[in-house]
RNA sequence: GGAGAGAUGGCUGAGUGGUUUAAGGCACACGCCUGGAAAGCGUGCGUAGGUAACACUACCGGGGGUUCGAAUCCCCCUCUCUCCGCCA
């Protein structure tokens, strides 16, 4: 959520910044301020009835004290109908207020002032690259074709269980997808100073609306039912991302200054039902309805949220480096970033079988965008108590990291070598056919 | 699922209709004291809106009601704890 008074005292300011997103949103502001105006004229009315009200109440109390029970009377016939002119102006404010909320709820965050202006992925800067494509002395096969031959995952199978879009890891695909996951939280835990989180799969409506992907994409997510009684509960989501939970783990605290930079590093399946992406990279692993990933959630302080941005992009930088792959870091351009963010770098794994980037990693500070949407807020000595910085960051995506290393680091023979690094995880240093 | 007890500021904890603008304590900040510190003493200190600054308004788990007036009384809901039942 954006500041509101930053919205009332600089609407051209935070028009502009909206318009460099090109979805429109600019034009929201207008109303949103009439409704706020609205909102504050009917508070300051309602605010002097109100005082006149708690006014005469305690001199009703104190004529009572003294046993002036007929004058006490006569103030009580006095202000006996202010309390409905009360009630009525209240509830003018109150849904003048949601009307205002309503919309600040949908309003994305603000590019940083560093963000590339563009439309599109096309826009996207290059922001470097590390090593080269990898080279074959034969055709490289793609993921897919090396899954079914080593029998690492069975597609068929998924489907029959789950429909499209799900995994069935069997043998070496399932124990070199445990391997990594492994792999990735032991690095972020031992070497990056993050700290294991293990969150809930299922989560209320508001954690999402906390971190931004409520209310405006409600349709992207699974939402589940106990038994035939889902009207009793409130309804859970599946996350789509571990982001969600663990963004939210201090929601409604006030953060001691001492207590500051957070770093949390969780691993979790994620639920995503991809709608409108049906028929798009749908085959085999590189978009589907459920996949593992390990995140990265950092709260900080405003002024240290774009060098921690920095250190998380080198934290995933770094898997990828020691499973020695092939990728790019692109920065996302005003039209192409997600809605909660401020600034979003992708990392983006060349697949070779694919002969194309997959994008692992997507790390991004919201600032204090969803610290506002979820009231946390951390004292600070010298300057009252403050909104952090909130930053998430894929550290990485599993199913298209696995995608990438059995591609780069498939042989002549077809079997598939285990990077070095992965090796004690995995307890063998290739998967062939036959093992 | 059944029965009972609870939910008050960063923490703790009083408060059962009217000087409560939420007592006291802890923590925190500043000062006195001290060679320095601790202890002690003094002052300040909830959140949000509002104002140039005051004033003022709201907030005692959430929502509704009674009343001139509600932390306090009534109703509904959520959550926590204890016991029972069920259960990996």
């Amino acid at each position: 959520m954006l500041d509101i008074k930053l919205i009332r005292e600089n609407p051209d300011f935070v028009r502009e910044r909206l318009a460099l997103r090109g979805a429109g949103d600019e034009g929201h502001i207008t109303p949103l301020l009439q409704f706020d105006e609205a909102r504050r004229t009917a508070l300051a009315e309602v605010e002097t009835l109100k005082a006149t009200r708690n006014r005469v109440s305690k001199e009703i109390g104190a004529l009572m004290g003294q046993k002036k029970l007929a004058e006490a009377e006569a103030k009580k016939q006095e202000t006996r109908d202010l309390g409905d002119k009360i009630a009525s102006l209240d509830k003018v404010a109150a849904q003048a207020e949601a009307d205002r909320d309503q919309l600040m709820l949908r309003l994305p965050n603000l590019p940083h002032a560093s963000v590339v202006p563009g439309k599109t992925a096309e826009d996207n800067p290059e922001i470097r690259v590390h090593g080269a494509k990898p080279e074959f002395a034969f055709k490289p096969k793609g993921h897919v074709e090396l899954c079914e031959a080593l029998k690492l995952v069975d597609f068929a199978r998924a489907t029959k269980l789950s429909g499209s879009g799900f995994l069935l890891y069997t043998n070496w695909g399932a124990r070199l997808e445990r391997a990594l996951i492994q792999f990735l939280l032991d690095l972020h835990i031992t070497e990056h100073g993050y700290t294991e989180i293990a969150p809930p799969l299922m989560v209320g409506p508001q954690c999402l609306e906390g971190v931004g992907q409520f209310p405006k994409f409600k349709d992207q997510y699974y939402g589940v039912a106990e038994g035939d009684d889902a009207g009793k509960l409130g309804k859970l989501y599946l996350i789509p991302t571990a982001e969600t939970p663990v963004a939210n783990i201090h929601r409604d605290e006030l953060l001691k200054e001492a207590d500051l930079p957070v770093r949390y590093c969780a691993y979790t399946p994620c639920f995503r039902g991809e709608a409108g992406a049906a028929g798009v990279g749908t085959r085999g692993m590189i978009r589907v309805h459920q996949f593992d990933k390990v995140e990265l959630i950092k709260i900080v302080r405003p002024e240290q949220g774009y060098d921690e941005l920095e250190k998380m992009v080198g934290n995933a930088e770094r898997v990828l480096q020691l499973l020695g792959l092939h990728y790019r870091v692109i920065m996302l351009c005003t039209g192409d970033m997600g809605f909660g963010s401020a600034k979003t770098y992708d990392i983006e794994v060349w697949a070779p079988g694919q002969g194309s980037y997959l994008e692992v990693s997507s790390c991004s500070n919201c600032e204090d965008f969803q610290a506002r949407r979820m009231n946390l807020r951390f004292k600070s000595e010298t300057a009252g108590n403050i909104f952090p910085h909130i930053l998430n960051g894929s550290g990485t995506a599993l199913a298209r990291l696995f995608v990438a290393l059995v591609e780069t680091h498939q042989q002549a023979d077809g079997s598939v070598v285990i990077p070095s690094a992965l090796q004690p995880y995995l307890k063998t240093d290739r998967i062939a056919a036959a093992s």
